[in-house]
DNA sequence: TAGTGGTCTAGACCACCCT
DNA sequence: GGGTGGTCTAGACCACTAC
């Protein structure tokens, strides 16, 4: 009898270990999990918890779940570097395909909303937004480029000293004390213009993966507008889906 | 009071029943759905079954929920066409846009499996698939091409007066016997080949989008091994996340 | 302060799988 | 038959928002 510490959501508290013990594979891949009950009272919280737990990670195709049977390691998992709503953060995913991960800031600067911008974020054209570019390496090959758009409206206090390293959700916790709720993304094959290409140092010719995303809060105000090329020849986009 | 009737599984009817309301704007978008309790009251269930209806749909970014305040209709889910794991059936895909859709069978036949299916699907290079080539259109377009390889070993029955308009998931179910759990996608940009060109009727020069999928059953057998053209020109690939 | 969603419990009954 | 997950209930208490 295991008993979790109060003060933050148990639920969070079981998902965290439970992960990290299929990370480390105290759960190997396609073993079983002890049950729900067994589960609940190793934790000393009630079989409901437990449950809307396996469900979330069930959700994620992470443990397949067997009625009558019991609850699975999905064994496929290994290769995967994302769930889709976890490809916004990039570094996350470099180091799930078993790279090193590192970032690069190629510009950060506040500057005029372009039309388009504009109208993501549904601000005036004109207005000043700050501009980040940022460049992810995966083992120092340049992988994805991604360009992000935040009104400067939205920011509360100074920004000056962001280094670039920290995913955009966090940013929005922490310079405007905006929490993102959901992303609306366009997926799309483009050829690269000029810049990209040179900047992800691939060929013309090269077809990329491009990803509009805009980042709305609870309120459905637009947070950030996002423009980032993935270079699908260095860095494979796998994911799992649970079904049904 | 209104009482759903027993036989299939409450949350599926609610679901089905808010979905529904959502739909016909009964619910109009950014409006407040009934509270919680209001709702377990009207359906004569209790509130944790309702929330964990709502809770389904606030991951699909359908519903916002804020708390102290209600449950709101996302503003923004009229242009989205998907959400990941809803990417298989085109079909909705396609008339989600707006379009119309209608598919045409090019072919259909068994044959040996070439390696990358084999690998895919677990089985033995050269052993006998049944390979279905649909063509998907938008408005008379040609806006997807699909090509499937579905093991001869697992159907069950004829599958000849199969037409070609069920998604895969229903086909397995009726042919094979057989329940999709998960799905593991890669998504990549390309260049088409000839064959591809000639059926979407696009640039050679175009890059397309590519979707290779493998569907898993419960055991983790490999059921269906997919690849995916799809023409991005001609249809948006848009979809909502919730995030956290 | 009243009402809403967020968290959590304890326990019931069912459907299914295994042996 | 015994254990596992699947469904559902009734009710408690907390955190937040609006008024």
């Amino acid at each position: 009898m295991m008993v979790v510490k109060r003060p933050k959501p148990i639920v969070d508290q079981v998902n965290s270990i439970l992960r990290e013990r299929i990370r480390r594979q105290e759960y190997p891949p396609g073993g079983r999990l002890p049950s729900e009950s067994e589960l609940a009272s190793q934790f000393g919280v009630s079989r409901a918890t437990v449950r809307s737990v396996l469900a979330a990670l069930a959700a994620e195709g992470l443990i397949v779940r067997k009625q009558g049977s019991g609850t699975f390691v999905n064994e496929r998992i290994r290769d995967v570097n994302t769930r889709l709503g976890g490809v916004l953060d990039f570094t996350h995913l470099i180091e799930n395909s078993g790279r090193q991960a590192s970032i690069r800031m190629v510009s950060a600067q506040t500057r005029a909303a372009t039309e388009c911008e504009a109208s993501s974020l549904a601000i005036t054209a004109g207005e000043p937004v700050l501009s980040l570019v940022r460049l992810f390496f995966a083992d120092e090959f340049p992988a994805i480029l991604s360009y992000n758009a935040i009104p400067v409206a939205l920011l509360t206090g100074e920004a000056s000293e962001y280094d670039g390293g920290m995913p955009i959700h966090q940013f929005l916790k922490q310079y405007c004390n905006q929490e993102i709720v959901y992303v609306i993304s366009d997926i799309r094959a483009t050829l690269a213009n000029q810049e990209v290409v040179e900047m992800l140092e691939c060929d013309p010719s090269c077809p990329l993966l491009e990803l509009v995303e805009i980042f709305y809060n609870r309120n459905n105000r637009a947070l950030v507008f996002g423009l980032n090329y993935y270079n699908d020849k260095l860095l494979n986009l796998r994911l799992v889906q649970a079904w049904g």
